[in-house]
DNA sequence: CGATTTTGACCGGCGC
DNA sequence: GCGCCGGTCAAAATCG
């Protein structure tokens, strides 16, 4: 695949080196003319001197009248055909250069037209998996009892069936009927329903058509048993519980990525590598080295199915301050831990199952990025994100930051398999245009691993990311297009709402911070598709959080969606609660209308605050 | 030579 | 109790 990339390249690379040559060519003919020229005029100076000797030298002016007129005539003569020639060059030169830009032109239409079409058929395809997740609505939840903490935030396009094990869908099917009885706001986005599990989201993030067991891999911690979320939850101690969950909680990150590992700004140790079961390719675990106390680990693997798709989970936080590069996963990854303790220590003490569903994604809805909140205002209620799920396990709750565009592989990653158990699952990812998804900005970002498992031959060499060099060559046109003007309604409104829940703040902060910070960021991506308008604005959640206006590169020197953080954020300290995440100026949101991942004006009466 | 990676062994949890 | 599996350890190998 490698080779295929590279031929591309080398054949992108081998025409622009043409074309180069050509304009060269050209430039050289010109000089060259120009010179010859210049040695001609030169000559034909010597030649009127010389002319002239004998005028003035002899004196005969019929000489004179004769010789000088026709010297002097056939000059002009030989000027004017050279500087004919001269026009000509220039003239044929124009109309090259005119030539490459209608042809530019005509690429860049052909693109649009790709990616509008890449869109419809996306939206069509999600149309039919709505459809067909409605028609399994009708499955009764009956055993919610038995996982009352899931608590499940999907802002992307996901679609869920009804899963084979019933324990499994369980943790779901009991949010809805939380839902259902609690009277809370289903966050439903348009048609969406979420029937299945958090892990079924996650599921639906991970690679799609995954028939092992690549859930598992992805996310060790939505392996859990039931019996263990049961004896979880059954802890009536909170702090225990809390504990346990801050230690176990982890956040997934699924993005395209090229390289081994993602550049996250942090440095990290790998001190193992196992080949898990039902995928084959292996997962490195890497322990923080910035400090040797630090806790925080993380495991990479690739999706089976999708090998440039990369998943990286984290676990626990950080006991030492943070690079500014790696503050955006850090900040991610502890609000999603403070957002799950939240909803474990509502869940311990309510003693009921509760479940919050709040698809945001896009599809049918022009807008999409519905936020329809419970009334409720506690905790376990979720608030939105674009593409984005968010559910939770009592013992092992795990956040999924999807930023793969492959809406379809995530959905059909979700029908071919049940979730075992319930995940938190954040995808960014379906709701924005295919081509030009927000994952890439990771991918671009983090794809500078320091690691390289080719060199021990332990990974199977994956897919380049076309993507990636989509993005490459040409992202900064479609830069604009992606910040919609509703997209600042929706953020709006979704202050509001954090501000009504301190808890779920530095989540939702830390997620669009991830997600908002790396699209705006040093690396523009290419989400053209979209037809919105730009729109930037600066946010300051929280008092103590303003924004860092630094835009530093990784350390890899690469641009990384991480540097947007402000370093000051409050990572070691979820508690806290709020996070300022915005860069000044930055807050764009890329949305698009087919997309939808920006909550429209006209849903703000969705918030229910 | 220190830091990092590799890799087999080991441990603990869990299911049968 | 046994085996499976995820996760970690640590000695050896490798890298810079």
């Amino acid at each position: 695949m490698e080779n295929t990339t590279a031929s591309e390249e080398k054949s992108f690379l081998g025409n622009t080196i043409m074309e180069k040559r050509s304009m060269k060519s050209n430039g050289k003919e010109e000089s060259t003319s120009m010179e010859i020229n210049k040695e001609e005029r030169g000559k034909h100076t010597e030649e009127e001197e010389n002319s002239s000797m004998p005028f003035s030298a002899n004196g005969n002016t019929l000489r004179i009248t004769k010789k000088v007129p026709l010297t002097m005539e056939k000059n002009t003569v030989d000027l004017l055909s050279r500087r004919k020639n001269q026009e000509d060059h220039l003239k044929l030169a124009e109309a090259e250069m005119g030539e490459v830009k209608e042809e530019n032109e005509r690429l860049k239409m052909l693109l649009e037209k790709t990616v509008k079409e890449y869109q419809s058929l996306q939206m069509q395809f999600v149309d039919i998996l709505q459809q067909e997740a409605k028609s399994k609505d009708t499955v009764p939840s009956h055993q919610a009892k038995e996982e009352p903490e899931l608590v499940s935030l999907s802002l992307g396009i996901t679609s869920t069936e009804p899963k084979k094990e019933d324990k499994k869908n369980n943790s779901f099917r009991n949010g809805q009927e939380v839902e259902k009885l609690n009277g809370a706001l289903s966050l439903g986005l348009q048609d969406y329903r979420f029937e299945s599990s958090s892990a079924e989201h996650v599921r639906n993030t991970s690679c799609s058509n995954n028939s092992f067991e690549e859930q598992k891999e992805e996310e060790p911690t939505e392996i859990w048993p039931p019996s263990k979320i049961l004896k979880t939850m059954k802890i009536g101690d909170d702090e225990v519980s809390q504990q346990s969950q801050v230690k176990k909680t982890r956040v997934s990150v699924r993005a395209r990525c090229d390289t081994p590992t993602m550049n996250d700004g942090c440095q990290w140790r790998k001190y193992g590598q196992k080949i898990a079961k039902g995928n084959p390719c292996p997962r490195a675990y890497y322990r923080c080295t910035v400090s040797p106390s630090c806790p925080v680990r993380k495991q990479v693997q690739r999706c089976f199915n999708d090998m440039s798709i990369l998943i990286t989970t984290y676990e626990g936080k950080h006991n030492h301050p943070l690079p500014v590069s790696a503050t955006a996963m850090a900040s991610t990854t502890s609000a999603a831990v403070s957002m799950l303790q939240s909803q474990s220590s509502i869940s311990s003490q309510g003693g009921i199952n509760t479940s919050a569903i709040v698809p945001i994604s896009t599809s049918t809805n022009s807008h999409g990025f519905n936020f329809t909140l419970s009334q409720n205002p506690s905790p376990q209620q979720l608030y939105g994100l674009p593409n984005s799920s968010i559910s939770t396990l009592n013992s092992h709750p795990t956040i999924t930051l999807d930023l793969t565009t492959n809406a379809p592989s995530r959905l059909s990653s979700s029908f071919s398999s049940a979730p075992r158990y319930p995940s938190t699952s954040l995808n960014f990812s379906s709701s924005f245009s295919p081509s030009l998804e927000p994952n890439n900005i990771f991918q671009t970002h983090w794809n500078n691993g320091p690691t390289s498992y080719n060199n021990h031959g332990t990974v199977p060499a994956y897919n380049k990311n076309p993507i990636g060099n989509l993005n490459s060559i040409e992202k900064q046109p479609f830069q604009e297009q992606l910040y919609h003007p509703y997209m600042k309604e929706s953020i709006v409104a979704a202050t509001k709402a954090i501000a009504s829940n301190p808890k779920f703040q530095s989540v939702l902060a830390a997620a669009l911070t991830s997600y908002v910070g790396a699209s705006s960021g040093g690396v523009k991506e290419n989400q053209g598709a979209c037809e919105s308008s730009s729109s930037s604005m600066n946010f300051k959640w929280g008092e103590s959080h303003t924004m860092n206006p630094i835009y530093s590169s990784s350390q890899n020197g690469i641009g990384c969606g991480s540097s947007y953080l402000n370093k000051s954020s409050s990572f070691n300290s979820p508690k806290q609660g709020v996070l300022a995440l915005f860069p000044p100026n930055s807050l764009q949101l890329s949305a698009s209308n087919n997309c939808a991942s920006a909550a429209p004006p006209d849903n703000r009466d969705h918030f229910k605050l």
